[in-house]
Parts: C-alpha cells; sequence; structure tokens
DNA sequence: ATTACTAGCTGTCGAGTAA
DNA sequence: TTTACTCGACAGCTAGTAA
C-alpha cells in the first residue's frame, strides 16, 4: 500500500512553493514577506511554516535580516517527489523512466565480499531482489556532474534490507536499488543506512562475478539502468 | 507569473487522494469512510470534503448507499496537472515532452475561413502566436483511442485570444495550442470556448495553406507535434 | 451499511508588536 | 528592513446522530 505523505497540506504546499522559488536547485534568498505572497497568506504563516519546515528537516536556513536563505533538505526534496511520482503515474499512467547512470569500475576495499556473505543480508537479497548473491560488489565511480542523478535515483523505490545482530556485532540497514548493468545483467545498487563511503563510488551487487562476466578492469566505463521495482504485495 | 493553484490545500489533497483511488480514470466506487482513511481524518471530514469539491465542480459524483461513484472533471484533473507540470519541471529541470496526435484530413465547413480572418483574430494570433493566419483552417479527425490525448493537451498551457464585439455580433474567446506539422510546418490548434464542435476533430491552423503545402487530400494522414508554447514576460 | 447535519473543540491564521 | 512572539478570531475538525 502507498501511504499518504505524512507532511500536512498547508505545510506541503508550502514546501512546494519553496521549491517554485528556486530552493530546490540551491540556497535561495526570501524572506518570509515574499513567502507570504506565494502562498497567499500572512507574513506570520510564511513565518510559522519555515519554523516547522524546519523542525521536521524538510528545509535547511540560515537567517538573514536581509531575507533569509532557504534550501529544501532531501527529505524535503523526497516529499516532493513523492507526490510528483503519483501524479504522473496516475495523470499520464507511465512507468517511470529508467535513468541510467555509467561510470567507471574502481577497486574496492574487499569490504564488501565480507558483508554479501553475511547470511542475514544474503538471505533478504535473494528473498526480496530475487537472485542469490555473488559474494563480492563492483565499485563504480562516477562524475561529479551526475551526482544530482545519483539522488534522484535515491528518491526512488527501493528495496529495505533490515539491519540484524550477530554474536554481539550489528549489521546495519541498507536500501538496494535494482538496475541492469549495461543493459544485460540485473544486478542492485547498494546503499548502506550508515555509511562513510565515498558518494562519488556505487557499490553494485548481483548474481554473476560482474568483472569477469565483462571482462572488465579498473577505468572500464559501464553503464547502469535503474526502473522502480515491481511492486510488491504489501 | 505562475500562479498557485487556487483550491485550498487540504482540498486539493483530497483531490489528489481520489486520483490514487483511480478516480482519474473513470468513476469508482468510494465510501466517505475509506476517502477518510486515505486522507487521515475523519469520515465527516471526508464527507464534507467531497461536498466542497463538487460544489467547486472538481469532482462529479453519484451518490449511493453502497458507496458514491466518485470521478474527476477535467478542471479536477487540471488543478493535479497544474501541480505535476510544475514539479516535473523544477525537479527534473525537464521541457514537457512534446505530445503527438495523429489524424486524418477531412473536411471542414469552410466556416474557419471567416472567422481566422475577422481581424479581432487576425491580429491577436498575430501578436500571440506570431505568425499571420492563412484564412483557413485544417481539419483533422482523430482516434477514439487518442481522446485522451487530446484530454492532455488541452491541459497543457494554452495561448488565449481574447473574444471581441464587431457590430454587435459577439466573437467568443479560444484557446490555441501551438504544433508542428508533420515536423516541419509551425501551426496552432484552434480551441473555441463555446463551441458545438466534434471533438474527434482538431481545427489547425498555420501561417501556409496545409493542404496546398502538403498536397493533402481527405483522408490523408498527418501528425502534429505539441510543445509547450515559450512563456511570455507576463 | 451509507451520506451529511449540528454542536462543540482544536488548531491555523493574521493583527499587533517586540527584538 | 528582517524574524517571530502573543493572542483573539474563526476555519476546519471530530463526535454524536439523523435520515
Amino acid at each position: 500500500m502507498v501511504e499518504m505523505s505524512r507532511i500536512k497540506p498547508h505545510l506541503w504546499f508550502t514546501l512546494y512553493a519553496l521549491l517554485r522559488l528556486g530552493a530546490g536547485r540551491m540556497p535561495v534568498r526570501v524572506s518570509t514577506t515574499e513567502l507570504s505572497r506565494v502562498i497567499e497568506g500572512s507574513q506570520q504563516s510564511a513565518s510559522r511554516h519555515l519554523q516547522i519546515l524546519e523542525e521536521e528537516g524538510l528545509i535547511a536556513r540560515r537567517i538573514d535580516p536581509s531575507g533569509s536563505l532557504v534550501s529544501l533538505t532531501e527529505d524535503g526534496m523526497g516529499a516532493l517527489n513523492d507526490v510528483l511520482r503519483d501524479l504522473r503515474m496516475h495523470i499520464e499512467g507511465a512507468e517511470e523512466e529508467p535513468l541510467a547512470i555509467e561510470g567507471e569500475v574502481v577497486s574496492g576495499l574487499f569490504e564488501g565480499a565480507y558483508y554479501i556473505s553475511k547470511e542475514g543480508y544474503r538471505g533478504q537479497i535473494e528473498e526480496k531482489l530475487g537472485f542469490d548473491p555473488f559474494p563480492g560488489t563492483l565499485n563504480i565511480r562516477i562524475r561529479d556532474e551526475d551526482m544530482g542523478l545519483r539522488k534522484r535515483l535515491e528518491r526512488m523505490e527501493g528495496v529495505r534490507l533490515e539491519g540484524f545482530k550477530e554474536e554481539e556485532r550489528a549489521f546495519g540497514a541498507a536500501t538496494c536499488y535494482p538496475l541492469m548493468l549495461n543493459g544485460e545483467v540485473e544486478g542492485a545498487l547498494i546503499v548502506a543506512d550508515r555509511t562513510s563511503h565515498d558518494p562519488t563510488v556505487l557499490e553494485i551487487i548481483s548474481p554473476v562475478y560482474l568483472r569477469r562476466h565483462f571482462g572488465l578492469k579498473d577505468g572500464d566505463r559501464v553503464r547502469a539502468f535503474f526502473s522502480s521495482p515491481r511492486l510488491s504485495s504489501s
């Protein structure tokens, strides 16, 4: 079941107004008075809305007596994007267009193999993604210009892997985004919730040993095509 | 200046909930109790929202003690589509993808020539669409299956032609949707506000005599590509 | 089972104003 | 100029109930 955006309607609309003022791309100078005109309310309401949105982590701002600097956070963009996805699906009946990211193969730290082979993860991957993962990850570095694509990607619907405990060691939760590599082999991007990882590197799992399958060496270019996972019945 | 949707936020969200329940494609059975769960409010609120949305002409319904039949009107879809357009533009930075409709040439009633040559219309077309229209229209009949496309088309941003009076005769307002015919010649679909016209027929104006330019005869197929008009500074 | 009225509560709004 | 507080007014909410 798709769930309603948790945020209240009037606050969602203020968030939407901020997007229209350009706060999605970069911080934007907006005074509460200007904002009040866009939301067709009072300066006081604009001020209150900004306070609440900030508390809820949907916007970030630097208050300044020459008009504060406001930008949407990832969560804020997510709240707007959820609605976009739904509207598109229902109005245009369109599938979400697959999103393609290209990058070049880099060496990982061989940690991937350790985690993937943990039964706590392996079992969930087999159950929720439908394949038995090769014990290792293919790491690909994307261009800085494509970081926007990565953000959009992470706003897509992903497959949750729950965390678990094993002999006093805690393993955190992660999200997977199914993909086709080079339009040929299925796999998934795996993103750990708490990661100190370089955000320009994507860790990809797959049922096959990708380096051998494609004969890849460091620096080779590969393309990943992402599309929303088939909705599972809840 | 793009203006805010006039409808109040909480009502917009109820409209959105109805879309998600499938009321966009066809009338759908929804009781106020079911709806209340989706909007996360009381049955009473759902009931009141439906009443108001109906009064405002955004939904149509047939009340029935086994769950009323609710469907969105064109205006209702428009209110949702406005937000979709904005969200897509700002989140994905994408132009609206051009919309293509194919149809076959049919004979008109030669009324077109009369209206187009009225200076009240001709002048506005030249000013707002940027071409001096040939005094006549090309009529093309679209397939019944493409009526959905036509509806989507008419939800796009159009160019308004204002009505006017001339010697005691009133000429009504109309909306134009710029297009490229066969990807080659510019023109526009013209839709009069009050028309008794067959909705499967599109009336197209253009700076050239299209029948001659393409050597068209009745029954020939042509394709029109629509995209949003360049935003004019208001 | 429905839809929707009335009554009373609550939370959102906006004028006034402070910092 | 800003942002944001207090507080009175009222829009929108829910419980109870009718039809």
